[in-house]
DNA sequence: CTAGGTGCAAAAGGTTTGCGGTTAA
DNA sequence: TTAACCGCAAACCTTTTGCACCTAG
């Protein structure tokens, strides 16, 4: 554990919020501003094949990280973008909802899901007169 | 429903093992030898936002898709790479395994299994004498 | 002295985009 | 005629790699 890596874990705890290399980086700068992208990179690779760090993997573009490393599945906002961690319910495993072959080892799993999250619900149910003025146009 | 686009699709069609872009490029060319890569990316894009095709984006590299629209998830091979599609039980949720807060509307969810295939595994089993001459490094 | 880690820059994919030309309603 | 689509090439973004330097044991 060099002094990078410490710095590269210690920005990623400080927001856990699922941050891309990219902001780790940012992030890491503002500790470490000698520190560059590809040993963010090198780093977080090293902390993911040591089980300190999780990378998540389930878009398009840059693949995201976090420091949680209890079995859960991901929720991303389709408005804001937010991602929230969803625990696995107590004595419930996927392998219940779906159906497997036999002779199947499962070594891991990832799970996302997607949808609008209670603060946009909020949002877009507390403003709806406003629509007929401007409406948003998104994809 | 173009030429182009017709083409993209069959050639998706043409075996269900969950091509990548480029492998569904090579097969369309084998059916009109003048497409271009870029139209199959956008063949794909467009058939995707119909819902003709998803697109299944849970790895590194490039993205695979399928023309499997029914609710499932996939199982990836960490040895041979095969991808298996994997139904839904029936009358079984995703959400009764993952802990939701209230008022979160899923639109979809994606899930990926990884680990051994029954034929990997077999494979495996059977030869385990033959690991002393020649070890197979792949990938 | 040696092994491993770092920083830089460049390369390597994979995907998207801009643009001129073509096709179909 | 007009709008959408195609093919090509270049751009773009994310990630990896090669290499020289440095540092700890």
């Amino acid at each position: 554990m060099t002094e990078q890596r410490r710095t590269v874990y210690d920005a990623l705890m400080e927001e856990r919020n699922h941050p891309t290399a990219v902001e780790v980086f940012m992030r890491a700068r503002n500790r470490m501003p000698s520190i560059s992208l590809a040993t963010v990179y090198n780093c977080l690779e090293t902390l993911s094949s040591c089980g300190l760090v999780k990378t998540v993997n389930l878009e398009r573009g840059p693949a995201r990280y976090c420091p949680n490393n209890q079995e859960h599945a991901h929720f991303y906002c389709n408005d804001c973008g937010t991602v929230l961690d969803l625990p696995l319910r107590a004595r419930r495993h996927p392998e219940d909802v779906w159906e497997l072959p036999e002779q199947l080892s499962i070594s891991h799993h990832e799970v996302a899901f997607r949808g609008v999250c209670p603060k946009c619900a909020m949002k877009a149910a507390q403003l709806p007169e406003q629509r007929e003025n401007a409406q948003n146009t998104k994809e």
